[in-house]
DNA sequence: CGAGAGTACTATAAAGTACTCTCGGTGCATTATT
């Protein structure tokens, strides 16, 4: 198959023009059996990739997705473009259903699974029964973000590809630095040599960049209340806590006229799914959320993300933050910043440490009976030959990783200079020589007066809402100063 | 780490002081109860 042939098969079968960037690439390697980690930002089309893989080969996808909810959204979305052979294998499926899906497993040609569900026998047994086409990791970066900390079913992806025999690996993310790519690629027990890397710029051009910094706590409250007052169309707020969530939800709710709502991990599926769905059909203004809040959020027109805590890394910031302007329109991110805000995330840092004192405790008394959440990890180690020495070294790796990524975050808060081009030099990406026009607050627009950014900046940047409005919006930042 | 809440003490009534404790995220699957 030639370029011309891939285009009028994507013409055919999708009704596509035009390959989005990125995407004849990936299908390019795909064809040619090469192992793929693809870095596309979101909406770029990457549940194409595979559909049109699956189209080409005639075989079957296995889908290895993070979320249930994920996978939910990406069955109805292949159902309603017309594919009938798609299904989930979930816990949240019957047990006659479950027996009946892995009973006619060959039914189906695109199959999704979690980690924890492709590592139990049964299932195993009966994916091996098709003619395997090509296995997906989405949302890749979980591999090296979750699976040493809380997931370990994500170290056995590893194990599981070999047993499959081996299949042809897509590995999507929209975000991923250098560290977490070599992570993917080590962790899924591949070769460099074997693995093609496509990416795409983690840039996002039409995000304004702002870090604020503030004196305490009541200042930073303060500040945010304006700002959710001026900012207009929909946006997310980013805590590192539960209960500041649930607490400035209900500062903001009484404080300004905005549809505000609570997100986290301790709210139940079904509530979570109302609020999801509120804010994409714009019955909500502002979202108060953990990092719970994100993946497969499909909203184009948020227009800004506040964090109001440090995130871990740099990493999860851009992730977060990329959540913004998807439409191209002008967007903005603002970070607020109060001196120790760190020690909420190194906090969390430790507690996700194993001690060594539990890894000796472990090792002299193995029980792999034990359900806790550090002992399912020990548990996976143990069961895989690891002596305890080496599973300490792994553990106080992680830490020493955790504790650089939350200096970057640091470096980025106090940073002098373009805060854009220190996301792309921190993801080994070439920096711009000249700045864009409007960048973020060091570009010299910006004269350090909150107040007046407040008042005349976010006014200005929420009334025109196109890209091409930065001159303007410039103009008139120049002419109130002058 | 360090702020803020909670508790104990004082010493005979209420409230101030000093100390201790807690905070602090991300999900799958499974199972035993309502």
């Amino acid at each position: 198959m030639n370029d011309t042939e891939r285009i009028t098969f994507l013409q055919t079968n999708f009704g596509f023009k035009n390959f989005r960037p990125g995407q004849l690439e990936v299908i390019q390697h795909l064809q040619n059996q090469r192992n793929t980690l693809a870095i596309l930002p979101t909406g770029s089309g990457k549940t194409l990739l595979y559909q049109y893989y699956g189209l080409w080969s005639h075989k079957s996808v296995i889908v290895i997705s993070p979320l249930l909810s994920l996978m939910q959204d990406q069955v109805s979305r292949l159902q309603y473009l017309g594919s009938k052979r798609v299904v989930a294998i979930t816990s949240q499926l019957a047990f006659n259903e479950r027996q009946y899906v892995l009973n006619h497993i060959k039914h189906y040609q695109y199959i999704y699974v979690s980690p924890e569900m492709l590592d139990q026998e049964p299932v195993k047994v009966a994916l091996r029964q098709l003619e395997l086409g090509l296995v997906v990791v989405d949302e890749a970066h979980c591999l090296s973000e979750w699976g040493p900390d809380f997931r370990p079913d994500y170290l056995s992806i590893k194990d599981n590809l070999l047993e499959l025999g081996n299949p042809l690996v897509l590995m999507l993310s929209a975000t991923a630095d250098e560290t977490t790519r070599t992570d993917i690629i080590t962790k899924l027990g591949l070769q460099f040599d074997q693995v093609n890397q496509v990416i795409k710029s983690v840039d996002r051009p039409n995000i304004y960049l702002t870090v604020q910094h503030l004196e305490n706590e009541s200042d930073k409250n303060m500040q945010l209340i304006e700002l959710v007052k001026k900012l207009r169309g929909t946006g997310v707020i980013y805590f590192s806590s539960k209960k500041k969530v649930n607490e400035i939800s209900q500062l903001l709710t009484a404080k300004t006229n905005k549809r505000v709502m609570p997100y986290h991990g301790d709210l139940d599926s079904s509530q979570r799914e109302m609020i999801q769905q509120q804010f994409m059909n714009n019955q909500i203004d502002v979202i108060c959320a953990t990092s719970a809040f994100g993946m497969g959020i499909d909203k184009n027109d948020i227009r800004y993300v506040i964090h109001y805590h440090l995130p871990g890394s740099l990493q999860s910031y851009v992730q977060e933050i990329g959540r913004a302007g998807r439409d191209g329109a002008a967007s903005i991110a603002i970070l607020l910043y109060t001196t120790g805000d760190e020690y909420i995330a190194r906090a969390l840092n430790d507690s996700a440490n194993v001690t060594d004192e539990l890894v000796d405790y472990y090792w002299r008394k193995p029980n792999p009976d034990l359900t806790g959440q550090d002992v399912r990890l020990l548990n996976y180690y143990f069961t895989h030959g690891y002596s305890a020495e080496q599973v300490k070294q792994i553990f106080a790796n992680q830490q020493r990783k955790r504790e650089n990524n939350l200096q970057k975050m640091i470096a980025y808060v106090n940073c002098a200079t373009c805060l854009r081009n220190f996301i792309k030099n921190e993801f080994g990406e070439s920096l711009q020589v000249t700045e864009q026009q409007f960048c973020c607050d060091k570009d010299g627009h910006f004269n350090g007066d909150w107040q007046q950014f407040n008042t005349t900046f976010l006014t200005e940047l929420s009334t025109n809402s196109s890209i091409k409005s930065w001159q303007e919006v410039l103009n008139h930042l120049f002419l109130a100063k002058n």
